[in-house]
DNA sequence: AAGTGGTCTAGACCACAAC
DNA sequence: TTGTGGTCTAGACCACTTA
C-alpha cells in the first residue's frame, strides 16, 4: 500500500487525525489536540487546520464543545436503539406498531386539507392537486430523548363513502377508521436516508454530521390501492431499523 | 414567522442561499452566483462566503464543479432506484434477490479466515475471536453506475457439518451451501446510515453530502440461530429500499 | 485568567474549465 | 484570456468553559 499523501495539507491532517481515531491512537471520548496545538505541529494557520477538522465534523468523527474542545465519537458503535418495523392487529381490533415505542405529542394540531404535492400525488396515485388531509408532528419519548417527525398524508377520495366527520377521528387512530370503512389493510415501507436541514437538525437534536432515516409507510387495501401515505423522519445516529424478510 | 438573523453572517448567506433554492429562486441544475459575487453582494470576504457555501454542500443541497461554479441539486426528488429487499427461493432450489440486480465484481478476492470482532460475534451469538469466514467485494451494475460495497462472515462452527471445501463453494452461493447443510433459511434486515468514511466516498462514487444506507442481513436457522452476517452499503442519494410489512 | 473553539478580514497564488 | 473554485496565510476579536 503506497502511503499516498494527499496534496492539500487540510487533508493530510484530516487523514492523521481519522487514522488516529480508527485506530485507537485517539479512544473514543477523549480529547483531540487543540487547534492551536495542530496548527504548530503540522506547521500551517488555524484556518487551515480548522478546514481539515471540518471534515472530520462532516464526517461524524468527532464532536466540538464549544470552550471545552474536540472530542472523538465512537466510531463503529452498534446502535443502541433497534426499532422493529411492523404492524400487527390486536385480539380487541386495534392496530399496534411492532415498535412499542410511547409517543408524547407536545404540538397536536389537527389535520388540515391541503393539495396533493407530486411526490405524493405520484405515490398515493391520485391527480396532483386532489385534495388529502395532511398531519405533522414531532413526537417525543424517553422524556424527549428519543425524537420523530411524523407526517401524514389521506386522499380525501378514500373517506368520501365515510362521514366527513370521521376528520376528528382520523387522527390518531388512522388504521382502525380505514379499516372501520370496510378496507383491508396491507403496509408497505420504503427506506431512504439524507443529510437534515437546519430546521430538522434542531428539531430532532442532531449532532453533527448525523444523517436522517426516511421511512415512507403506504397503506393498500386488498387490491392494491393506497389509502394513506406517512412519514417516519428518525435520527440517523444510534438507531437502527429491523425488517423480517418474507 | 419572526424572521430570526442568524448571527453569524455566514450563516445568513446559507440560510439565504438555502431559502432561495427550496422555494425556487433558485432552480435545481441553475447554477448559483458565484463566490466573487456573493461575497460583494453581502459585503463580506471570500472565505467568508465559502463558510456558508460549506453548509449547503454537506446538506447535499448544491454541487460544486471546479472551474465551472455552483448548481442546485435536485431537493426532494424521489429516489429514482427502489430495491425491494426479500430472498425467494426458486423452483429449482436456487435463491434468488427480490431486487433483480445483476452485479458485476471486478475484483473477487476468495474469503480468507479471520477472528470475530465484537460488533460481529455480538450478531452471529458466538464468542470474540472465534474464527469466521469473510469475504469483501465491491459489486457494481449498469456498467459501474450502481455500486455497492458487500461483507460477508460465516462462522466456521456453522460449517463443521460439512466438508471444509466448503470454502471454495461457500460463495457466491451461499445459501444454497447453507441449506445444502441442512439449514432452514430465516433472513432478518437491520437498517442504518452513516456519513461515509473517505475511502467510502471513493469507492461508491459519491457526490458530497450523500450518506450511505448500511443493511446488515442476518440469516438464520429454523431454531433462530445466526448462520450468516451479511452487510451492504448503499449509497444513500437516489435510491431507497422497499420491505413488504408483515 | 487562561484556554478553547467561532467568526472574520484582505489579501495571495494555484488548478481547472470555457471561450 | 477570463472566470471559476481550491488552498493558504497571519493575524484579529469574540464567546464560551473551566479553574
Amino acid at each position: 500500500m503506497p502511503s499516498e499523501k494527499p496534496q492539500a495539507r487540510y487533508k493530510a491532517i484530516a487523514a492523521h487525525l481519522q487514522r488516529g481515531i480508527l485506530d485507537g491512537t485517539y479512544p473514543a471520548g477523549q480529547p483531540l489536540p487543540s487547534e492551536e496545538i495542530l496548527a504548530k505541529q503540522f506547521g500551517v494557520s488555524r484556518p487551515t487546520v480548522r478546514q481539515g477538522i471540518a471534515e472530520l465534523r462532516a464526517a461524524g468523527l468527532v464532536e466540538v464543545m464549544m470552550g471545552r474542545g474536540m472530542f472523538v465519537r465512537s466510531p463503529h458503535a452498534r446502535p443502541s436503539l433497534t426499532v422493529p418495523r411492523g404492524v400487527r392487529q390486536a385480539d380487541d381490533g386495534r392496530y399496534v406498531e411492532a415498535d412499542g415505542i410511547r409517543w408524547d405529542t407536545p404540538d397536536e394540531p389537527g389535520p388540515v386539507r391541503v393539495d396533493a404535492t407530486l411526490a405524493v400525488a405520484e405515490l398515493l396515485r391520485i391527480p396532483v392537486g386532489d385534495p388529502v388531509l395532511f398531519r405533522e408532528a414531532l413526537r417525543m419519548a424517553d422524556r424527549g430523548r428519543l425524537r420523530q417527525l411524523y407526517r401524514a398524508y389521506v386522499p380525501l377520495s378514500v373517506l368520501a363513502d365515510g362521514d366527513l366527520g370521521e376528520r376528528a377521528s382520523l387522527f390518531p387512530h388512522l388504521y382502525e377508521t380505514l379499516s372501520g370503512l370496510g378496507y383491508e389493510l396491507h403496509f408497505t415501507e420504503y427506506v431512504r436516508t439524507r443529510m437534515p436541514l437546519p430546521e430538522q437538525v434542531a428539531a430532532l437534536r442532531l449532532p453533527e454530521g448525523v444523517p436522517v432515516l426516511v421511512v415512507v409507510r403506504l397503506t393498500l387495501d386488498g387490491a392494491g390501492r393506497p389509502l394513506a401515505l406517512e412519514e417516519f423522519h428518525w435520527p440517523g445516529d444510534d438507531l437502527e431499523l429491523k425488517y423480517g424478510l418474507a
